[in-house]
DNA sequence: GCCAACGTTGGC
DNA sequence: GCCAACGTTGGC
């Protein structure tokens, strides 16, 4: 199962509002980034990833679930771009901040260090499992 | 708030 | 189809 990380400022989705939304989660809209529509197409029901702030906060601070496949994106008035549902999992008890990723030599060649401005990345299995560990999961 | 990096747009 | 100009993102 491949594992991903979902970037999003605070100011606009934060984590708290992705919890809030529950069970039920929400979509995940508003890439217009062909490099991010590749992951969210190939991503499936069941797969992980890690929830960063971005800008404010600047970590990894939960883990949401892929609830539903990619389908279209209904605030792209061009058509060309989708987007998939996630759901909370669970908070990082510890948030992992970009910072300590940044100090950690076993990330170096995490997308987020290497081309942070990419909204949707593909996260290794190695990393997953260092950051999960770092936050005080597992 | 600045600015570097990068993606996109549009003129040619 | 190239590339300059522009807009956006996101770290600092």
């Amino acid at each position: 199962m491949a594992r991903w990380l979902f970037k999003s400022e605070p100011s606009t989705w934060s984590w708290d509002q992705q919890v809030a939304a529950g069970a039920e989660g929400t979509f995940w809209n508003g890439v217009r980034n062909h490099l991010a529509k590749k992951q969210l197409m190939a991503m499936q029901i069941g797969e992980q990833g890690f929830f960063y702030h971005s800008n404010e906060g600047k970590a990894v601070v939960g883990i949401v679930e892929v609830i539903r496949p990619y389908y279209p994106d209904h605030t792209d008035e061009t058509g060309r771009f989708g987007m998939v549902d996630v759901r909370a999992v669970e908070a990082v008890p510890h948030p992992v901040t970009l910072d300590a990723i940044k100090a950690e030599s076993a990330l170096k060649d995490m997308v987020l260090v290497n081309n942070s401005r990419l909204s949707v990345q593909p996260v290794t299995e190695a990393e997953w499992a260092l950051i999960r560990r770092m936050g005080g999961l597992d």
